[in-house]
Formats: C-alpha cells, sequence, structure tokens
DNA sequence: TATTGTTATACTCTATAACTATA
DNA sequence: TATAGTTATAGAGTATAACAATA
C-alpha cells in the first residue's frame, strides 16, 4: 500500500491508485501528508544523529542531556532534565552515569535540599555543544534553505502549527473506527526478487 | 534556544531573538522549519505507535514487518523485509523471533534455495492488519484533514518533497563548517525549577 | 568462495518497582 | 509520609562478527 520506488534520489513516498477503494474513508492525500512528513522529519533527524554520533559519540539521547544543561545556563536537578527530556527519573540516572563516566557532566550536590543534585556541564561537554550546535545550525540552514524559499518555510511554518495542534487534540480523542478493509485481488503483485 | 512554552495547546517551537546573533550564519526561519517539522512527526508518529501498541501489543519494528508481508501479498524472504525496514539480517532474526513466538508469523522452506527461508503472516496477524491500517487511516484523515484543507495538503507535500530531496543530497555531503558561536550573557536566565 | 540466516555478544534506551536518604 | 535519586531487573531495538549450511 505504502510505497517508495528504490532510486536514491528519493521521491515522494505514494500510496496506490487503488487506495480509496481499499480502504473506505480514509484520504490518500492525507495519508500521503502523514507518510512524507514523517519521512521528511526521519531524513533530517537522521542527518543530526549522525553528524553527533560520528563526530563526537553523542547518543541523542546523551545530546538532549547537554543541550537541556547547557541551554539552561546553569546547573539543573536531574529531574528537571527528566522532565524536559519526558524520560523516567531511573532512565536519567543512567543517562547520567554514562555521561559522568566520559567526564561530560558532574553531581554537585544541592546546596538546599540533600536529598537533591545539581547537574553541571563540564569544559569539555561545553566545548562539545559550542561546536556541535553551530554546525547543527549551518545544515539546517543549508537543507532548508536549498529546498524551500523564505516564503515557502513561512508557509511551511504555518501549515506545521496546524498539524502539531491536530496531532495534540487527537492524543486526548479516542482512537478513530476505521470503515473496514476492501483486500485487492492479490493477482500477482510484487515478485519475490 | 529552543524553546516550547508549557500550556498543553502546543503551540510552534521557536528560537529565540537573539538566536541569529548567538549562531552567526544560522537562519532562525530554516531551524524553525526543521524543528517543527520534527516535532510534527513525533506527534504524528507517537498517536501511531501508541495505538499499535495498546490495541495489539506491537513495537513499531514488529508492525513495520507485518505490514511489509501484508503489503507484498505473499511470503518474503529475511533479507527483503530486512532492506525494505533498513535493519541487518541479525535484526532481523530477533524480530522474526518474536513474531514467530506470538504466532504471527510462519518460517517456510524456500523452495528454490535451501539457505533461504520464506516468511509468512498468519490468519491471526491478517486480522490484526486489517483492523489496524483501516484505523491507522483513518486517523490520518481525521488528524490531516482537521489542519489542513485538500489544497494545503498539496501545497505541503510539494514542500515536503523539496526538503525530503535536499536531505537526501545532505546525506552524501560533509557537513557543513558552523560559523562558531557567540555565547549569550547569562544574565540570569531560567530559574532552577 | 559467496550467500543466507543464526548465534553470541554488546550497547543504548526505556520502563517499573523496591530501596535509601533525606525532608 | 512524601520526595529525590539510585539500584535492580527487564525487555526492545539495534549492531557487529563468527559460524553453519548451502549454493
Amino acid at each position: 500500500m505504502i510505497d517508495s520506488p528504490a532510486g536514491s534520489p528519493a521521491p515522494l513516498v505514494r500510496v496506490g491508485d487503488d487506495f480509496e477503494d481499499e480502504y473506505p474513508g480514509a484520504s490518500a492525500l492525507a495519508t500521503e501528508c502523514y507518510a512524507n512528513l514523517v519521512r521528511a522529519a526521519d531524513l533530517l533527524v537522521g542527518l543530526h544523529n549522525r553528524h553527533t554520533s560520528d563526530r563526537y559519540q553523542l547518543s541523542p539521547s546523551a545530546r538532549g542531556v547537554l543541550a537541556v544543561v547547557e541551554g539552561a545556563g546553569q546547573p539543573l536537578e536531574p529531574t528537571v532534565i527528566a522532565e524536559r527530556l519526558m524520560v523516567t527519573t531511573g532512565s536519567m540516572t543512567s543517562l547520567l552515569d554514562n555521561l559522568e563516566k566520559r567526564g561530560l557532566v558532574r553531581r554537585l550536590p544541592h546546596p538546599d535540599d540533600r536529598r537533591k543534585l545539581l547537574i553541571d556541564i563540564t569544559a569539555d561537554a561545553r566545548a562539545i555543544v559550542d561546536e556541535l550546535l553551530p554546525s547543527l545550525h549551518a545544515r539546517e540552514r543549508d537543507v532548508i534553505g536549498a529546498a524551500l524559499t523564505p516564503s515557502e518555510q513561512r508557509a511551511l511554518l504555518v501549515s506545521l502549527a496546524k498539524v502539531q495542534r491536530a496531532a495534540a487534540d487527537a492524543r486526548s480523542a479516542p482512537a478513530p473506527e476505521g470503515a473496514g478493509r476492501r483486500r485487492p485481488p492479490r493477482l500477482e503483485a510484487d515478485p519475490p526478487e
């Protein structure tokens, strides 16, 4: 049903001509928007993640911790970092363990409450962030700038805002019922290789 | 630097006013497109993944295996499935182990080559896919349809095609040099709690 | 020799629940 | 009692490399 031709120049994900027959009530256009939004984001995230991992051996989550603490401009409690990254405190402990082993963060005692900690990043981490963030932002400028004019970029942002709003609203709604499916007559689809 | 207000109605991710001063050469507009494309996709993927996991206890990768085999309309070799999902054959073995344990796929001997297998999905899996895909496509229709008019959807697709192309081109290009960074004077940013 | 799939191993991310020490 | 963080355990996903069977 969802099909993307094998060529490397990566065209859009398309659904088949029979899509709306196979899925009564579905919208081929909406599904293609959905699939291609996800695909575009995967490609973009992949660029950032690959760069971060190749150059600095940082996982996406580890980068997130450094970016949050560095962005705050001051040490933060583990719980605060965990909330911003939307992970549990148990997961945060192990992320911080790894970063501390590598000398990128320090656990400092909290001056006011001896149950708490303050997480600070080291000079090494600051050096990484100072090199990494400019190159990520340069990549963002290059890729988006190569694809879209400023006015297209503004229009894209407007659409993305509406999609984000609709998706956020859908989170609290029950999943919709599908209207069933008509399996296509598989005459001789897609030879096995 | 990247900041998204805490309210639940989820507005756009924005960069600060000082962004282009802090990162010389960067484009605030491009970075916002990048960040919000990723955020919108995360929200959309999250809806699908949550539904798939809650209702059918299927991980995204497991769902991918079923969708690929079901979509092919016939049994496929593990290597072919692995290529389509972009995972190694070692990873595919463990995905298939899990699915086979749950009675959702079968490993059949390949008639022509005794090194190979053919992976088929069971009636149980077909029942899941027949229920799952229509509800995912209904969600796509509802969310995208609530956000954008058909004409906006077509415009979005055009932009996404260009972004995908640029991102695919960037994959084989070297990472751009960042033009350095000017740290903002952290007077009293972001109180710790 | 080359290919297919498995095994063994390892690492990251993630979660939950029990636990310690503080408050 | 309640909170902050850790530990222990578990499971998914991913990868690499060595391996057996087959081509």
